[in-house]
DNA sequence: TATTGTTATACTCTATAACTATA
DNA sequence: TATAGTTATAGAGTATAACAATA
C-alpha cells in the first residue's frame, strides 16, 4: 500500500514523532539519574544490566557489542572505564584465546543495585504511571515486534565487520 | 496500585527496553541517512524542519529550544553552524530587541527537501512497515498520550531558567 | 532585577584506521 | 586469511559559567 508514497500520511508521521520525542525525553532523564546517583553513563548502565542478567555475570565483548550497538572501539573505552573502576574484570576467554570475557564484579552488581531504583522510578513515571496498565501492554508488544524486525534486518549495507556471512560480491 | 513497588513487573521492563531499543536503532539510522545525504545532524534537521512549519519560516531561539530540548548554548553552536552554511538566518527581534529571530532560507527548505525522501524512507523501512496500519495508529495514540503527559511535566525540579514561574520560595 | 542570547572552555563520547594476536 | 579486540587520533557535540545587552 505504502509502496511508492512520497511521503507517509500524518497518522504516521505523529507516531514517528512522538517516538523520537517520547524516547528522547525519557533517555534524558534517565541519563541524568544514572549520573546523579551512580556515576554511570546510559551505556555504561547498560553495559553491567547486561552482565547482571548474563550466566555467570559474564559475556564476551562481541556479545556486549551487539547489545550496545556502538562501534567495537567505542564499546572497549566504555568497558575500560569500567574496569578502571572496578565495576567489571576482563580477561582472555578461555575457549578462545583472541576474545576477551568481561565479568561484572561485586561493586559492579552493587552499583547497579544502587541505582536501580531511581532509575526504575523515573521510568516509572514517565511512561508507566501515564499509561493504563492494558495501553502499555500494547506499547510494549508492538514494539517488541518492530524491534524484532529491526534485530533480523541489520542497518542493511553497514557492519564491514561482523556480518561476514556468505555472500561476498566481489 | 503500584504506588511503592519497589520494582516494575516484567511487562512494564519489557515496554520500557523495547522503546528504548526501537527509539535508538531509528535514531541512529536516521542520522547516518541525515548525514549521507544532506550533511545534517539529527538536531540540526529537527531545526530545520521546525522552521519549515512555523509562519514565516521564523522562530525565536527560545521557540526552538522548547523544541530540542538542549541546552541554549547547544543550541547556539548548532545555530552557528546552520548559518554559516547558509541555512538559516539570525537577526535581532523587531519587538523585542533581547531576541534573536532565526529564519529558514530558501536553501535551507531545499536541504530539508533533499533529505525527507530518504529520511521518510527509513522510518518507513524500520517502523512503517512492520506494523499493521491498525498497529501502527495504536502506537503513535499512546505515544501521543506519553508525550502530552512529559510536556506537562518538565524535568520537575530541573530549568534554574526558562522555567521562572509564580512561586518563589526564597 | 530578570530575561535573551552568546562566548569561552572543558570534557565526554564516538568513529576510523592501523595494529596485534589467535583460529 | 578471517576474526577478536585494542590503541591512537581526530572530530562532533554538550554543558557550565561568565558575560553583554535589553526589558
Amino acid at each position: 500500500m505504502t509502496d511508492d508514497a512520497p511521503g507517509l500520511d500524518a497518522d504516521q508521521l505523529d507516531a514517528y514523532f512522538a517516538l523520537m520525542e517520547v524516547g528522547n525525553l525519557i533517555q534524558h532523564a534517565v541519563e541524568q539519574q544514572l549520573r546523579a546517583e551512580g556515576d554511570l553513563s546510559g551505556v555504561q548502565f547498560s553495559i553491567l544490566a547486561q552482565l547482571s542478567g548474563a550466566p555467570g555475570g559474564s559475556a564476551r565483548m562481541t556479545d556486549l557489542a551487539d547489545g550496545v550497538v556502538y562501534s567495537r572501539s567505542g564499546l572497549t573505552y566504555q568497558a575500560g572505564l569500567l574496569d578502571k573502576a572496578g565495576l567489571i574484570t576482563r580477561r582472555p576467554s578461555a575457549d578462545d584465546e583472541r576474545s576477551t570475557t568481561v565479568t561484572i564484579t561485586d561493586a559492579g552488581r552493587a552499583r547497579v543495585a544502587r541505582v536501580l531504583p531511581g532509575h526504575v522510578d523515573v521510568v516509572r513515571q514517565m511512561l508507566v504511571d501515564p499509561l493504563s496498565r492494558r495501553d502499555l501492554g500494547t506499547l510494549g508488544a508492538v514494539l517488541i515486534r518492530v524491534r524484532d524486525h529491526l534485530r533480523a534486518a541489520p542497518p542493511r549495507s553497514a557492519k564491514p565487520r561482523s556480518r561476514g556471512g556468505s555472500a561476498k560480491d566481489s
